[in-house]
DNA sequence: TTAGGGTTAG
């Protein structure tokens, strides 16, 4: 490691642990320390700084604060950046009271706590629900009037982020108080009501950025734009968009797909294409994604003619087809029952580097379930399984697959294995194990199934009723009192449900001999 | 440390 005649000095020693260490190699920074030892080179406050820091990137905070300790006992003064590294490290680590301690003996040495930190302890108080002390730590740097436009955004984006836009308005307030807010400030508080679902404020607020001599920027159009996009108001997420065109502010696509997937959304997708020839229209080159949003609208509404015709549209600007297009195109397929098409997608997408995933597959499990194909399903559904992919709709497929077809020793075992592996969650693939036991008469194992399902919360339903009732006649019960039982769950939930449980326990514990 | 787009079924 080192060249043997040459003895290093601390400041070499420095460069050296600085340099592996910021390259993950902690092992050799200890056996460099090792050596400083041996050469009795004495470790000054960088070698400590730079320990310091090392082992806080690493998340060894313990050791951090250990090397921080060593350098008082080797009677070196931690200087103001041996101090600041720590108490970032200990306010993102929310370690309140050390980073507390910390403050105060840089008070006492007049160390200036410098503006990262200061918002980062700010945030820190209000992840630690100290909301109060929080405001407090904030006031104080506030009326010392030393903070920039960048120190007022952060500690206005940390109450924003965490839902306390009251204390969030409060700092804005109190910057002005000061001096007009730059788009900075603008921007966090906008960022603050979208994240607490404060639509008309946020307009609002950007509406009034003129009267002080504001502009809007990129960041403050594309907040507000996504934020009303995601709260399905795309009408007036498009009115800013074409504000923020106006302003030729628009520089990619992604703004007007926030947009165009919110007008999908809600099923308007006229608005929707229109937009989208609207962005194309300014010259805005639509990309995988912009295409993708189309597609897979047209694809959830059947509409084999849209989807392609985007499709096409993207193939001959260049773009290569994705697995996300593939999976819109194959949902398409077997929504309309094109099994060739189908087929020919899920080949192109086992030539991609992804692979098929589980929802393509499950469509075409799905697909060949209706033919009755056995062969195919199996193949993908051992694939699934070999990559541990598969799902509970794949096993539920199956299980429907092998029930079509009468083959129920292995709808049995597909049953079986759902239960095992943990994979009875939701309604329809309870329905779909109980009808199968109903349909063989399996009393135990429908029962068994239906205690589990009431045990995990999931609601029956008419189905799970009906299936039950098969099981019941089988046992012997007329079928008249299962139609009482039936009436009884639907004129009263709680009480029916109950009846239900008592009939199924009752028939259990006759003698009759379970098969 | 100011924001950000698409697919999830029986």
């Amino acid at each position: 490691m080192l060249r043997v005649g040459i003895v290093p000095n601390t400041v070499t020693f420095n460069t050296m642990i600085h340099m592996f260490g910021n390259h993950g190699r902690l092992e050799e920074v200890a056996l460099l320390m090792q050596k400083m030892e041996q050469l009795r080179c004495v470790p000054d406050t960088r070698t400590y700084n730079i320990l310091i820091s090392l082992h806080v990137k690493h998340d060894n905070i313990i050791v951090a604060k250990g090397y921080f300790k060593k350098m008082q006992e080797a009677s070196l003064e931690p200087d103001v950046v041996s101090y600041r590294t720590l108490l970032y490290a200990f306010s993102t680590r929310r370690m309140v009271s050390e980073a507390e301690e910390l403050v105060k003996e840089m008070n006492e040495r007049g160390y200036e706590i410098d503006e990262f930190t200061q918002s980062s302890i700010t945030r820190m108080y209000i992840e630690s629900g100290m909301l109060e002390k929080s405001w407090l730590w904030f006031y104080r740097f506030h009326i010392r009037g030393k903070m920039s436009p960048e120190c007022y955004a952060a500690n206005i984006d940390a109450f924003g982020e965490r839902g306390h836009v009251l204390e969030a308005e409060k700092v804005f307030e109190s910057c002005r108080e000061r001096r007009n807010p730059t788009v900075l400030e603008f921007n966090v508080m906008i960022k603050a009501y979208g994240i607490n679902k404060m639509h008309d404020e946020a307009c609002r607020l950007i509406d009034s950025m003129d009267e002080h001599g504001v502009y809007p920027d990129e960041c403050s159009y594309n907040s507000l734009v996504q934020m009303l996009a995601s709260a399905d108001i795309p009408q007036k997420a498009a009115f800013y968009l074409t504000k923020m065109q106006e302003s030729g502010l628009v520089s990619d696509c992604v703004p007007y797909c926030a947009v165009i997937s919110s007008f999908v959304k809600l099923g308007q997708l006229e608005m929707a294409v229109r937009l989208f020839e609207e962005m194309v229209r300014f010259g805005l080159k639509p990309d995988v994604v912009a295409y993708g949003v189309l597609i897979n609208a047209y694809a959830d509404v059947g509409n084999i003619e849209g989807a392609l015709r985007y499709v096409n549209e993207m193939k001959e600007t260049g773009l290569a087809m994705n697995g996300v297009i593939c999976n819109s195109l194959i949902k398409l397929y077997k929504k309309v029952g094109c099994l060739k098409n189908a087929e020919e997608v899920y080949y192109m997408l086992q030539r991609l580097d992804a692979g098929p995933d589980v929802y393509s597959s499950n469509c075409m499990i799905d697909l060949y379930t209706e033919r009755s194909m056995l062969k195919p399903a199996e193949e993908i559904f051992e694939k699934l399984r070999r990559n541990r992919n598969a799902n509970e709709f794949s096993y539920a497929m199956m299980l429907c697959m092998y029930k079509k077809i009468g083959s129920f020793d292995e709808a049995f075992k597909i049953a079986k294995q759902m239960r095992e592996l943990g994979l009875l969650t939701d309604l329809l693939s309870y329905n779909h194990v109980l009808g199968l036991y109903a349909l063989d008469g399996r009393f135990n194992e429908a029962v068994t199934i239906f205690n589990e399902m009431i045990k995990s919360g999931v609601e029956p339903t008419d189905l799970t009723f009906k299936s039950l009732g098969v099981v019941l006649m089988k046992r012997g019960v007329s079928k008249k009192a299962v139609k009482n039982l039936e009436i009884m769950w639907r004129n009263d939930y709680e009480s029916g449900l109950e009846v239900w449980l008592a009939t199924l326990d009752s028939v259990n514990s006759m003698v009759y001999g379970d098969e």
